[in-house]
RNA sequence: GGCCAGUUGGUGAAGCGGUUCAACACACUGCCCUUUCACGGCAGCAUUCACGGGUUCAAAUCCCGUACUGGUCACCA
């Protein structure tokens, strides 16, 4: 039995959308599943579109989210290289054992001739398709052309009649009819292979036995299978995954500003968080569990239970999935994982360390996402306060300037700054004025806070400060 | 336009011919708990599975057609 082999195959952009993650997922879960591996291979044949840097944010993001890759350029395994610009003899060499068979053929039209032809489609209304002109050239002349310098590509002669089957393990079997393809491109004019070629060349030689990628490329399969069955190549399994739409309706992408895994991370998404959101956009496991740990996907997935439908990013969803995270973790994991955020938009620097790790717990079981806490916090940072429209009609009782004051003076004779003292208090000015519930803890709240909402109002007095508090329940 | 695929509630979805078939989760709404807010707990939320036909004793589940949505038809990946 051969060994499992996935692979993730992305365009060094420098970007990974949360579409371009999922299918890492579902990858490196069907490897894992059977103790197979997982590699990296940068398809990096569009030289335009090339960024600096974008192998090592790769690596980092899957390691982030806690996937191995077992071969990719950082770690060479036994079937490199791992980026296919620097594969490009090994193209050249099978397309040109397929000339050999008899099974493509060196194509010298220009570009000119193929728009021309092109437009005489479009004025017929049929679909363009290359109309095999140069397949009639020998092999002999062809070969002089090219000695004499005459640009070329390389094209597969496709059969015109009969129908190509796919199987798929999501979408099952598909037919496509072999008249609608056309002489396809193996090496364009400049050397580099096309997408399609240089994926079947290269997952072949890497013993890639699963090949999942979006569901746009299903269609494209068929072109696939001509290539495997032409080199007599086995074909690997095809598990085509429905996209991931945006809550527009359309297709997630980096120009509608849609969130990429980086941004998510950044505004304190965490990873394990991200994963098993993904993982179940698109996939559900033969049971109601919802919350997974990597080991545990690896043991449940099944690339059956892929959905033939596309869905709807959900960021509410993702966030109760990051805030379920976030209440799992260890106070002292919290604390670090919080704090750069703070950090990065107040001053700390006068504030002790008690100070801001009491701050941080008391949000622990609020937030839903790191960056979160910001705005949460605010109140403990502002000198000011004001108070809106809801907070000045509550605040119209007229009880309550003795609650305020009843308050007020429980809390200058007390000597020990706690949270637990000021709690007695509140409960004396209870007594002393009858106030109770909302119109006992509202009034105090708004008073000191400036809001009507936030943590527990004990924990809250004690942070904002004695001094500070006391000035405020001054105030007219 | 040709071809390919998809269509279960606001969202993710389970169910794939009958025996709770419309689970479960998010969101939403209400209640309870906490002397406030939040957390948590409980409850409600698709007479119906895009629509129309057919097969069958029986269909969300099988078949056909229609509509809608998306994909694809490049020397782009």
């Amino acid at each position: 039995m051969e060994k499992t082999r996935t692979r993730f195959a992305p365009s060094p952009t420098g970007f990974m959308h949360i579409g371009n993650l999922r299918t890492a997922i579902f990858e490196y879960l069907i490897a894992k599943k059977d103790n197979g591996d997982f590699i990296l291979r940068i398809e990096d044949t569009d030289q335009e579109r090339k960024v600096e840097g974008a192998v090592d944010f790769i690596y980092n993001t899957l390691n982030l989210c806690g996937f191995k890759i077992d071969e990719g350029p950082n770690n060479e395994g036994n079937y490199g290289p791992y980026i296919q610009s620097e594969r490009l003899d090994i193209y050249k060499e099978y397309a040109l054992k397929l000339v050999d068979m008899g099974k493509a053929y060196f194509c010298f039209c220009s570009e000119d001739r193929l728009n021309e032809l092109r437009e005489v489609a479009s004025l017929n209304k049929v679909p363009f398709m290359y109309d095999g002109k140069c397949k009639s050239i020998s092999k002999e002349e062809a070969l002089k052309r090219i000695e004499q310098g005459e640009k070329y590509v390389i094209r597969q002669a496709m059969p015109k009649e009969g129908e190509t089957i796919i199987e798929d393990m999501v979408y099952g079997k598909v037919v496509i009819d072999n008249s609608v393809l056309e002489d396809q491109i193996l090496i364009k004019s400049d050397g580099y292979p096309t997408y399609n070629f240089a994926n079947v060349i290269d997952d072949y030689l890497m013993k890639i036995t699963h090949v999942v990628r979006g569901k746009e490329y299903l269609d494209q399969t068929a072109k696939y299978n001509l290539l495997y069955e032409a080199f007599g190549f086995p074909k690997p399994k095809y598990i085509h995954v429905a996209m991931v739409l945006g809550e527009d309706g359309t297709k997630l992408s980096k120009r509608n500003g849609d969130a990429s895994f980086m941004d998510l991370y950044k505004d304190g998404y965490l990873p394990e968080a991200i994963v098993n959101y993904l993982v179940l956009l698109g996939w559900s496991p033969n049971s109601n569990q919802e919350i997974f740990t990597l080991d545990e996907l690896i043991k449940e997935f099944d690339p059956k239970r892929i959905s033939k439908s596309s869905s709807t990013y959900d960021e509410k969803k993702l966030k109760w999935f990051n805030a379920h995270y976030i209440k799992e973790m260890k106070d002292e994991d919290y604390l670090n994982f919080v704090k750069p955020f703070l950090s990065d938009a107040y001053d700390l620097s006068q504030k002790s360390d008690d100070f801001i790790s009491h701050l941080a717990l008391i949000y622990k079981n609020h937030i839903s996402y790191g960056k979160e806490i910001v705005d949460e916090v605010k109140l403990f940072f502002e000198d000011e306060i004001s108070l809106n429209d809801e907070c000045k009609e509550f605040m119209k009782d007229c009880s309550i300037p003795n609650t305020i004051k009843s308050f007020k003076e429980e809390l200058e004779g007390m000597s020990d700054w706690s949270v637990s003292n000021i709690n007695d208090a509140i409960n004396k000015v209870k007594e002393k004025t009858g106030a109770k519930g909302k119109m006992l803890y509202m009034p105090i709240r708004i008073k000191v806070s400036g809001r009507m909402h936030g943590p527990e109002l004990g924990d809250t007095i004690y942070l904002i400060g004695k001094e500070k508090v006391l000035e405020r329940l001054s105030k007219e």
